[in-house]
DNA sequence: CTAGAACTTCAAGTAAACTTGAGGTCAAGA
DNA sequence: TCTTGACCTCAAGTTTACTTGAAGTTCTAG
């Protein structure tokens, strides 16, 4: 077990893991994915800063909602890499995304509000239901896995 | 290329294709996950009644906002095997995932919230802004591949 | 100083949702 | 009838997001 012993802005994978609720492997494969940083002591050990448990829950509350880590990466490289993070980069980062979660919203909206709208309107063949008659069909999430 | 020769509930899987925007392949591959139906000519080629072309659409948009096949799969378990449905069928549905929706809704939401009001309160450490100390660091979504 | 928990790397495995390819069959217009 | 595009099956490949395991190293409490 790992004792806050340091106050130095260091903090293991382990101690990591047990304040975002990820593996200690998870960790190790978002650095690897260039999503976050870490120092290595002298002996080869990760240390973390305290940032990096923000960044973390970040990148799950953005994964929870259906952003790839790609798309997550492509967020946080709006972000800048040594300082802290200004009101001009969330600025970016934000109008950058916005649109995108504002539609998102408005699909999952139309979903559960199609499918009240059937349960109310009594339809019984469905055939003039606005659940299935809405151009909604194509491939609009390309190809390849999800 | 298919002519609509028939005026019987037969598409062919091309049909279907070109009218949902999916593959083919794709097509085959929700009739092995047991998403949709076919009958088979006396030549084994499917033949499709043009109920699919409205299941298949509605399975697009439910894994569009981010239901997995599995969890399609259980929606549409709902619905009757051989009869239409019937307007108790929907209700049940709706009311079984009215809620789910509803969450998700609320975290994509929550998302775009934060992050706008990371750009109006101005805060450059962002040790205090709502965006980050937010209870949404546990592994929610379980282990495994998304 | 030493036991053992916690860490390291690297390779390989896993699940979901498909796609691709090989090798062959079916069907409809010219 | 023949040709050719559309169809068939089955096996293997692909991507994402990780986990698991092996084999070894570091750190710290006692």
């Amino acid at each position: 077990m790992q004792t806050a012993r340091w106050q130095k802005p260091s903090l293991t994978i382990g101690d990591v893991a047990r304040r975002t609720g990820l593996a200690t492997s998870a960790l190790r494969f978002y650095e690897q994915e260039a999503l976050i940083e870490s120092l290595r002591t002298p002996g080869n050990q990760r240390r973390y800063a305290r940032d990096v448990i923000r960044r973390v829950s970040f990148i799950r509350a953005a994964q929870r909602v259906g952003l790839t880590l790609a798309e997550v990466r492509a967020m946080l490289d709006d972000l800048p890499a040594g300082r802290s993070p200004t009101r001009e980069d969330w600025q970016k980062l934000a109008s950058r995304w916005k649109p995108w979660l504002d539609e998102r919203i408005a699909a999952l909206e139309r979903l559960r509000d199609r499918l009240s709208s059937c349960i109310g309107c009594g339809c019984l063949s469905l055939d003039s239901c606005a659940l299935y008659n809405s151009g909604d069909a194509a491939g609009s999430l390309g190809p390849g896995p999800r």
